[in-house]
DNA sequence: CGGGGTTTTGAAAAGTATCAAGGCTTGTGG
DNA sequence: CCACAAGCCTTGATACTTTTCAAAACCCCG
């Protein structure tokens, strides 16, 4: 069960823009300010925030925690499009309902807008618009990059160019490049890269035989990021 | 070479709007009226518009012809991520370079805008951010679409998909539906799928040999739409 | 300490790519 | 008008990658 909660709890700006799994938007500066003042609502693993198809009655940006982002086939076959965390927008587009489904990968916290306020702000503010724009922009890079990797890279390469992501994304949030946090499943992983669980395990394995990265509980550590960066490449094998 | 040729040639407004292969976006309306009187460019097949990296210089909408929109990698595997066409615009995008290529896939017309002008609009017309914001997020609907067809479905699955795609902008457009163009090679094809020229060659032979389709120079005919959505669902071999 | 879910591993099967060659189209030049 | 050349498309045989099915190992939490 969700549940609304009041707080005034300052959103953490944090410095990373990575061109990739990031398939949520980045805050848009006037948004920000008013979303800061918006109420929190908490959620615990595998809440749902919305549904593919349901009307867009809010956007969201991420205060704590992670979501997955995903559509659903008729037989069950899952795409995920993208991870969000904190700091970053979900929920934003044009359309009147939503495209893809939004749920929490363990506790998390948004603030939510309604889509009404969102349209007077556009209406009052004539650079909302632009800054919308640019959003959308970086969202599609991002996408777009997500399918070149699944559609013209083995399961080796697109497994380092996920980690290898993940890593620069951590550099330029200043944090240690060589640790890489992995909050999702490997199901998610999979069904984010268009492969199996069983592939992306396999796929670990195997880079961490070559000595590239090593395994624990919650992330992995990389070992040798030139390797990772090769095997990404197609440039060395595993 | 590219020529640059002036006309006073109005954009027809082809009236469909299908949410798959179009990856480009359709004209925003105060960009259309701009563009009317904007110089047309000639292109013949291979012509480049612009290349992945390239300064935004300009953007364009396609008068006339077909463009096919892709990303290389280092070792020169391909993927397309979009067809344009007649009222397509080409290049939008916040960014200050191109994220990817753009080849005329036979003759071809463009009007061109240079960027400036674009940001110059966006300056003195307050719905023009609004209407970009709506233009790219049609694109990454698009582009979602692709990454889930090219990412969860088999071969069979993504021809099928891409045929009734195209079958149903052809509807859209009040043109018979059971014709479909194909303007593109099968290696664009192919790299749009994420598959090889051959598979779909194979591929589009099995649903001749099915009955489904038949197979004429420059286009396929559709002789049994349900069963066609039936192998685009997975709901039936072939 | 136990139990459910996740992850890893193995063996076999299926699907797609690769390599190779032949056929078809289209445009050109004799 | 026909022959030819070049590129595109199709088809075949084979190899490889990834999936599928199955089971064991691991991990986290109560």
């Amino acid at each position: 069960m969700l549940m609304i909660h009041q707080a005034a709890h300052l959103i953490e700006e944090s410095p990373l823009l990575p061109p990739y799994p990031r398939t949520a938007s980045r805050p848009v500066d006037d948004l920000s300010a008013r979303l800061a003042r918006m109420p929190v609502k908490i959620l615990v693993q595998h809440d749902q925030l919305f549904r593919e198809g349901d009307d867009k009655t809010s956007i969201y940006q991420v205060v704590e925690g992670a979501f997955v982002l995903y559509r659903l086939l008729p037989n069950g076959r899952r795409q995920v499009t993208g991870f969000a965390v904190a700091g970053d927008m979900i929920g934003l587009g044009a359309g009147a309902s939503h495209r893809c489904s939004a749920e929490a990968s363990g506790a998390a916290k948004v603030r939510m807008l309604p889509a009404l306020a969102l349209h007077r702000m556009a209406d009052e503010d004539p650079h909302l618009g632009m800054q919308l724009y640019d959003a959308m922009s970086q969202e599609l890079a991002a996408v777009q990059d997500l399918l070149m990797t699944v559609g013209r890279l083995n399961a080796a390469e697109r497994v380092a160019t996920f980690l290898d992501s993940l890593s620069q994304r951590n550099a330029r949030a200043f944090r240690p490049a060589d640790r890489v946090e992995l909050p999702m499943t490997r199901c998610d992983i999979a069904d984010f890269l268009g492969l199996t669980t069983e592939t992306v395990s396999r796929t670990l394995t195997k880079l961490a035989n070559s000595g590239i990265i090593s395994r624990h509980s919650g992330h992995i550590r990389i070992l040798n990021a030139n390797a990772l960066e090769d095997v990404a490449a197609g440039d060395q094998s595993v």
